[in-house]
RNA sequence: CGGGGUGUGGCGCAGUCCGGUAGCGCACCUGGUUUGGGACCAGGGGGCCGAAGGUUCGAAUCCUUUCGCCCCGACCA
């Protein structure tokens, strides 16, 4: 491709409302524009790596067995009535309505539309298992894009969806994915950390997450180093040191005007923060519920809405607290509390002359006793895992690290099959639901990830892989006669089957140079003066900054070479 | 949705406090000189200052409303 006929509209300057590495560089060379927040534009280079990226997730997608399909983007409400998302959905779906009002949603994911296609063309154990998957653009309505391209309204996503008769399948076809998985990112230049996660809403069993180790991550992972365990945060357990803190002492109430947070409480008592007993008032599926933790701690609502199982938590407002508690927010405890259901993390049995509100406005009990002057129903492990925690597999401290999150595979059972009433007939022709997971990749995430994980202050370093060119050739010719030995360059390169770009401008060798190293192409190819005199062709390897030169006869061998090496540790 | 910020040529910004009809750098066009790490000289084109309303002889600037965008939070497979 010859530049000077190429959109590759780089700048010189950083766009004033990126925050981060792969938004800004894909930006300024040239690969994306933005439309309007959280949509994107890909420009003949950006499309180039992304279609690149697209590649890979088909060609190890097929080799996994999986087939390709295509759904529509724009699904019919019924479908969503179906399964009950179309209520429980939330505004995260668009939805909109044609001339005849007809409902419809932009496919936020494809978990419906997929279950009724195989719902359709399965009758028999013997068409199963199946594992269909599509690569297509997604609408989510995000409360907060960010970050171009890894937060956006509109992104492709890979997403596969596994139909099996039994466990046994499932499993199987569960591994089958997180092989193909670690294929992909492989291929990508990626390094991925995979974690447990949390299944969430989406219900079901298993769930790993593949994260892409980054500082601009919206994930927090906790990672034990000693034996390799390795969870988001939104699940991660730990192990609890068992000491006892704080001393034994009488009830007593105390006068705390005001005085409502922990810091201030820790301020005013003259204690360590783990002796308070924070007790938070959450609306569960519109039941109050209270949980108790202890005040070093933060509550991880994820677990304690998986614990209480419910579909919907928030924490209560202002009306909701004092009516619990009856007393003004920030003095709400366990002693004397009529909640319910009153929820103790592990951590509040271990704290004995602890301090909390008195459910009265403007004190606290201190010296309080769990057993004693409260009982503890229910008990679960509902606070936040915390860099330094210890793992829950070997009891080593764990460490947190920011990710991004590139892949998601999921156990899903039959909460759809069972909800949109699929079944096959098994082996005694006796009607089984069968069991089904699904496997998503956001496809342009991915691609905003590996320029995370690659580049410079001078810009991208792409991985051979997904480079959108395999060569960048700069000429710097001023005669006609050179430009045209040049060309024949290109020309060569071309018929050899590499992908070139050719930077035929006119322009100085200065700004070629910088182009070349803002987008970043495996190989950059200088002909110019050391050419014309003689005859040597200069490589310059951008991930390296390594130079050579060669001639001509065996250039576009010595760069098969230079290419077939990288990526390599 | 709460808090903060911002909107001026394609991009990055100044001008706004203190009202007088818009400027800088980059990019772009023409001619010339240049050409191995973001060249130089000369000439030139392009902006109803986010939008609407108001105050005023006069508004980028003051007031009101509104929209977009960015950040923090809430929220969020």
């Amino acid at each position: 491709m010859r530049l000077s006929q190429y959109i590759l509209p780089t700048q010189k300057e950083d766009p004033s409302d990126a925050q981060v590495s792969s938004h800004r560089l894909m930006i300024r060379a040239g690969l994306i524009r933005k439309e309007a927040a959280g949509m994107y534009a890909y420009l003949p280079a950006g499309l180039r790596a992304l279609r690149k990226v697209t590649a890979i997730v088909k060609e190890e997608m097929d080799k996994a067995g999986a087939m390709e399909c295509l759904m529509p983007e724009l699904t019919s409400a019924d479908l969503w009535k179906e399964s009950g998302r179309w209520e429980s959905m939330g505004p995260e779906m668009f939805r909109i309505r044609d001339r005849n009002s007809m409902e419809y949603a932009l496919g936020p994911t494809h978990e419906e539309a997929f279950t009724a296609l195989v719902r359709s063309v399965v009758s028999s154990y013997k068409d199963l298992p199946v594992n269909v998957y599509q690569i297509n653009t997604k609408f989510r309505d995000e409360i907060r894009p960010r970050f171009g391209v890894i937060r956006s309204k509109e992104f492709i996503m890979k997403d596969a969806y596994s139909f099996d008769v039994d466990q046994n399948g499932l499993d199987l076809s569960y591994d089958k994915m997180a092989s193909a998985y670690r294929a992909i990112f492989d291929r990508c230049g990626l390094e991925t950390i995979p974690v447990q996660a949390d299944s969430g809403t989406m219900g079901g069993s298993a769930s790993e997450e593949f994260m892409v180790a980054s500082e601009v991550g919206e994930e927090t992972l906790l990672i034990c180093r000693e034996c390799g365990y390795s969870a988001n945060q939104e699940k991660a357990g730990f192990k609890r040191e068992d000491n006892v803190a704080g001393e034994v002492a009488e009830l007593r109430e105390v006068h705390t005007p005001n005085i409502k947070t922990i810091d201030d409480l820790a301020a005013f008592f003259k204690c360590e923060k783990k002796v308070f007993l924070k007790t938070i008032v959450f609306v569960a599926d519109g039941e109050a519920v209270v949980a108790v933790v202890t005040g070093d701690r933060d509550i991880n609502e994820t677990k304690l809405k998986s614990f209480l199982g419910a579909a919907e938590l928030e924490q209560a407002d202002d009306k909701t607290v004092e009516s619990v508690t009856g007393s003004a927010v920030g003095f709400a405890g366990p002693v004397n509390c009529d909640a319910k259901r009153i929820v103790f993390d592990y951590g509040v049995a271990q704290v004995q002359g602890a301090i909390t509100g008195a459910n009265k406005t403007d004190y606290h009990f201190a010296g309080v006793h769990p057993g004693r002057d409260f009982v503890i129903s229910e008990e679960a492990d509902i606070v936040e895992a915390i860099d330094g925690d210890l793992c829950p597999e070997c009891g080593k401290p764990m460490i947190t690290r920011k990710g991004i999150e590139v892949g998601h595979i999921f156990k899903l059972g039959k909460k759809y099959t069972e909800s949109m009433k699929v079944n096959v007939l098994d082996n005694n022709g006796k009607a089984v639901v069968p069991l089904m997971g699904c496997y998503g990749i956001g496809v342009t995430r991915t691609l905003a990830a590996v320029i995370e994980q690659h580049h410079d202050e001078k810009g991208l370093i792409w991985p051979k892989a997904v480079a959108p060119f395999d060569v960048h050739l700069v000429g710097i010719g001023k005669s006609e006669g050179e430009k045209a030995a040049i060309d024949e360059v290109y020309t060569a390169l071309l018929s050899d089957g590499l992908e070139v770009l050719y930077d035929d401008r006119k322009l100085s060798p200065g700004v070629k140079f910088a182009d070349a190293d803002l987008l970043g192409l495996p190989v950059r190819i200088t002909c110019g003066k050391s050419y014309f005199q003689d005859g040597e062709l200069e490589i310059k390897i951008r991930k390296t900054g390594e130079q050579l030169t060669v001639k001509p006869d065996v250039l576009a061998k010595k760069i098969r070479e230079i290419i077939a090496g990288l990526d390599r540790e």
